[in-house]
Formats: structure tokens, sequence, C-alpha cells
DNA sequence: TTTT
DNA sequence: TTTT
């Protein structure tokens, strides 16, 4: 059947990077992130609203984020919807809606004066490849 | 601050539209999308991974999706990531990431053998304008 | 510097998918696309404009495509725009622009009515690795 | 029929924009955008590959483009694949793909030392709405 | 739980 | 809670 899965997004980090790894040694990475959207409501005043998503990166990607992304950095992230399912203490099931993270693309930090100046917008290095393979020991 | 929030998806209905209408006379309707996902483990082995998503229309789409859709359509949905938060009765706070589609075209429901052939392909009326003026009279 | 480079589009083959290889056997298959758009201008009339698109795809999926796909079938495509640059037997420098798929999901055929009841929306397996390490033998 | 047209760029200006009027008095700006990409060949060397693209913005987008944004302006744009066709002096017919823009955000102009220090990603004011009924004096 |  |  036909089916596709991507999202795109771009907002500032709520907190540092976390990065863990799993049993076998691969590099995992939990981003906060926080998307403004201004408009206008029916009597025409302007709200701003935020959206809060959790950003799940891999590999290189997640080391490279965790070294140069900070609370408040400005990112560009490509990925898909990833739903996690587990059961909780009392055996309910829970799930959460995740943003798994292709590429993450570093767009400045606000408020960085001098050491920004010299290039102010500075990328993540290239995506890793979609590291699928990887997916059996998911660390959450 | 830059700022954006897209998501794109291809999948099946979970289950029929339902459509329901804000104090103001709005449509807004709620569908239930699958998207299946298949790749390789770390084995090797074939796996198929499913990620359920909440998608909300609103408007002239709404209606025409509660009309044309069924449990098992296929659709490609265009839209953004919504995080809905409340209270439940323990006072606790709740959230839950939605997608709040722009646009929502149909691509088909499978298995509808003789009233296919003549238009296997139809797509949903063009997207309605962003109706966010509509956005006070959230009725989630 | 932070680069993006991302197109989605959804339309029909103007016409069977041309295949050839590469000296050192890789696949390559050539598209050709058109989108219709369908809307109203200011005089409120409807107008229809088809944007036509050169679609290049490679290794499995050229494959793929080449064998499930046909003039008037609806597709899905992921790629990127893509900028051939060459000079004419004059020696001017031509130039154009083309989308190389990432991905290619077949939607279905129009009018193709028995065969097409059983598996109205058929996808083309699932997208190859990106061939970066084929782009210096480009066959154009 | 089924159809779908995004694409979604970040690169930078090749040049100032150019802004311009139709008849009507709607402002028209043209950018030129590069967008540069890195991968590694077949033989492993790291080659970059530039994407020039011509960009196309409508109304009060245009405006604030035109205000803020300078040749070498790292910019996110999305918007969708237009096909311009034209026969030239010697009545032969030519075309064009370009990207019409419906969102140009700021990211921020390399090398800017000081006034940047204080907003190094600023963004250029929310969409305009598809002002599709002015496609019928598309100055071109 | 939150960033600008 | 689930579709193919």
């Amino acid at each position: 059947m036909a089916s596709y899965n991507r999202v795109l997004l771009m907002g500032n980090l709520t907190r540092n990077p976390e990065i863990r790894y799993t049993p076998s040694g691969t590099a995992v990475a939990d981003l906060g992130l926080a998307i403004n959207e201004n408009f206008k409501n029916k009597a025409g005043e302007m709200v701003e609203q935020t959206c809060f998503v959790d950003v799940v990166v891999w590999g290189r990607q997640a080391e490279t984020s965790s070294e140069y992304l900070h609370k408040g950095s400005s990112v560009f992230v490509e990925g898909r919807l990833q739903l996690d399912q587990w059961e909780n203490q009392q055996g309910e099931k829970r799930s959460k809606l995740r943003v798994r993270a292709d590429r993450v693309q570093f767009l400045g930090t606000p408020g960085k004066g001098t050491e920004f100046s010299a290039a102010p917008v500075d990328s993540v290095p290239p995506p890793a490849p979609p590291a699928e393979d990887d997916d059996d020991d998911v660390p959450f």
C-alpha cells in the first residue's frame, strides 16, 4: 500500500541535547523542540502558540547534535513521525508521538554575539545513513 | 525567530471520519490514520511497523472528507503538528500531538472493485483557506 | 552553510518510462511527469494549469519504475532539484532543472478497470539507498 | 486526479532581490538561489555541487524579501514548481522551471557581524495568502 | 517539562 | 482504540 511519512520542522531547542548509547554502542540523542507560530485569531488579535515536540536522532548526527547544539539553538529537522508504545506500571497501554530525525541542521544560536559573527549560520555535518538496522535495540 | 512546521503523510484510515460542528457552525472532522512502514532490522528480517496518527481537518475539507472517505481509504495529508493540551479530572496536565491537515487528498479505497474502475484515483476538492480565524472555538 | 533541497510531487506520467544503463551497469530511468493544478483566476474562472517536469530515477527504483509504470500512471515522487549543465554544439552554455527522485511510489493507473480492482493502489518497492556514489557516471 | 507540487529549499541568494510591479500594482520579486550540496563520489572524494534555482515571490512577501534580503542571505523557501512557457523571437517554444514561493524565511546573512549579533536569525514576516487571483497578470 |  |  502507498505510504509516506515526512516531517519538517524549524524551531528552538528547549533544553540541551541528551545523548545516550545503546548496548551495541549506537549514539542516540533526545532533543526538545519548540516551534512558535503566530497568527491572528477570529477577533483579529495576534496569538502566539507553541508546539513542543520530542525529536530522536541516531548515530553520528546524535553526536554532532549533542556537540554543537544547546538550549535555545535554532535547528531545522527533517524526519518522520514515530509512535512509541509501552505499558505503564499499572499495565495500561501508553503511546507517544515523536519525530525521528533523519537530518538535523544547525541554524544558529540567538544571542551568541561574537563567536557567532564568523559563521552565523553553521550546519551540522551531512546526514548519517538511515540506521534502520539499529532499530531493534531502541533504548526508550 | 525562524520557524516551520510541516507534515506529509500517506496512509489508510483506521475508521470512518467523525464530523462535528463548532458552536459557530464550522465543520471539524477527526481522521484516524495508519501509516505502514516496512524495513529490514539488524538481523535482516522484514519488519512491519505502523504509525497511528490522529488528524484534524477543518471547514469544507472536513465535509468532503466525511463524505468521500471511509475506513480503509488511502489518503495523502499535508498539514502541521499541533499540540493539544488540557488538564484531566485529576488536575494533571495532559497533552497530545495531532496533525492539523491543510489538505486531504483521496487516493482510493482498496478492494472497491467496480465503482472504482471509473475513477481509481479521485481527489478531495481543493484545499480550503487556512481557517486560523476559527481557532478560538476549537472543540476538543 | 545551511542547505536543503527537497521536492514532493504527485502527478501522471506523460510517457512510458525510458530506462538505460551507465557503463558500470547502473540503471537510470527518465520519467515525464505532468502535475495538474486547478485554481480560480482573478476573474473567478477555473483555470487548469499543468506543470511538466522531467524526473530521473536511479538504481533499483529505475527498474521497478520501468516495470510497473506506464504513460498515465499516477505517482508520488520525492526527490530534489538537480541542475544539469552542458554546452551545445554552438558552444553555448545550456542548463535544465530536473528532479532526481529518491523515491517513486505508484498510486494507480486511471482507466485500468479489472486488473486494477485487485490492487487499486500499489507501491513501487522501498527506496534504494541514495546512490551518490554513482553520480560520476551520469549519462545525460 | 491526485496532484501535489511542493518544493522546500534552503540556500543563499546569488544576487540582490529584484522587485517589480504588475500593471495592477502587485509586487513581484525574483530571487536567485544557490543550494550547495556536498557528497562523496564513487572514488570517495568530497564533491561540491551547486543547484541554481530562480524563485518568484508575490505580494507582501516580495516586498519584505526585497527589503530584508541581499546577495548572500541565507533563506528557507517553501513553494512549488512552476513551468513558464513562451516563444522566442524565432518562434521557437521555450520553457523554464522556476519555484513560485509561498513563503520566504530569512535565516541570516553570513559575515554580517555586529548588527547581526542582536538577532542572528530573523524571519521575514508571515506568508501572504496564496495570491492565485493575481496569476493572470504574470509579468514574465 | 519547555525555546525565542 | 486501529488501516492495508
